[in-house]
DNA sequence: GGATTGACCGGAA
DNA sequence: GTTCCGGCCAATC
């Protein structure tokens, strides 16, 4: 029925968009807020934040970062313990133990495929 | 119907 | 390395 009432279990498209992309990130990879907006084709970074703060919840939040390679503040401790799990390539060096390598670990949206 | 917001981005000072 | 500013676009008030 075309007529939805705003049900609770009613996700917005774009929302649902969002979290199929970020469900579709392999491990040891990361995305930016940006590029997921890059690959559905449609709204900003600022969407993609949005959507994952509500029902990031849901999926690998810590996958998708900042084009800086850093997560906001309460969140870095959660995701450097995943990325430390999954192998994600991180940021050598004294001063720089949590951020992503962005230059590596940046997943180009091929799915299994032999890259490399 | 409009105004505000926000887990952002990139460039400039 | 940092801080500030404008632009971006859907969801929400």
């Amino acid at each position: 029925m075309p007529d939805d009432h705003t049900g609770p279990e009613t996700l917005p498209d774009f929302a649902e968009a969002v979290l199929d992309i970020v469900d579709q990130i392999p491990a040891g990879m990361v995305l930016a807020y940006g590029d997921v907006s890059e690959l559905l084709g449609q709204g900003g970074p600022r969407q993609v934040g949005s959507v994952m703060s509500r029902y990031g919840s849901s999926v690998t939040w810590w996958r998708v970062i900042r084009a800086s390679g850093e997560v906001p503040q309460g969140l870095q401790d959660e995701a450097i313990a995943h990325w430390r799990t999954e192998g994600t390539a991180m940021v050598r060096g004294v001063l720089a133990g949590r951020r992503v390598d962005m230059t590596r670990a940046r997943w180009d949206g091929e799915a299994g495929l032999g890259v490399r």
